[in-house]
DNA sequence: TCTATAGTTAAGTAATTACTTAAGTGTTTG
DNA sequence: CAAACACTTAAGTAATTACTTAACTATAGA
């Protein structure tokens, strides 16, 4: 598989859960603590940081430990890949959806 | 958990497979059958079927049947959603690193 | 130095995923 | 009517997922 496909794989996979986005969605606010990612989470801490990892393996977060707190904080490089992917297939979308129109004016004269 | 979370879960869950997204970009370009929507791709027909089903239960997907053809064709709701949805964390994180700029302008005296 | 804090690792589990092959169901077409 | 066609359903499987609890490591502060 291209490697863009992998990224694509991740970041979508990585985007599909609810807490995994709630992580996401804080962190766009600025960096945080795993244990402040997790306190308004109703899961253990083992499983934030599982979460993490699958966020860091997408590269969607970054983190460095010092001392015992570990820092994240978002990576904004992949979700753009994201959006631009699905920006892009709206755009051929509507290209397409554009032609019809224009086949519909050249059968019924719509702008002749 | 919301209606909205449950539409974002599946969305990003169905796009985050390359067989699926072949299909989407596929589509993107015009409605087609099911077969030939399992011409380009090394899997079986039942497993193209069950990617069917994925992108349609997220509602990217919409299809009828007319004889013993089924056409399917894109519905850009749901992946609007999904842009939409990176674009507001991406704002957010511009504005977080915005408001960061205004704090080393005040503390460097970069604007005054 | 003892203890609390912040996070990690390990191991287990129930559910879900992405396939497969085999055997259907209808629908055209020769 | 028979055979080819376009799917669909069923059943099975190996891998992955999202958790859990228990036990551990390393750092910081009293």
């Amino acid at each position: 598989m291209p490697a863009e496909a992998e990224l694509l794989d991740r970041t979508f996979h990585a985007l599909s859960d609810s807490n995994r986005r709630a992580i996401v969605v804080r962190l766009s606010r600025g960096p945080a603590s795993v244990s402040q990612l997790a306190e308004p989470l109703l899961i253990s801490l083992p499983a934030v940081s599982q979460h993490l990892d699958v966020l860091q393996k997408s590269g969607i977060v970054r983190s460095e430990k010092t001392g015992r707190v570990r820092t994240c904080r978002l990576e904004p490089a992949p979700m753009k890949t994201v959006e631009q992917w699905i920006a892009f297939n709206r755009e051929t979308w509507e290209g397409h959806l554009d032609r019809i129109g224009e086949v519909l004016d050249q059968t019924y004269g719509g702008t002749e």
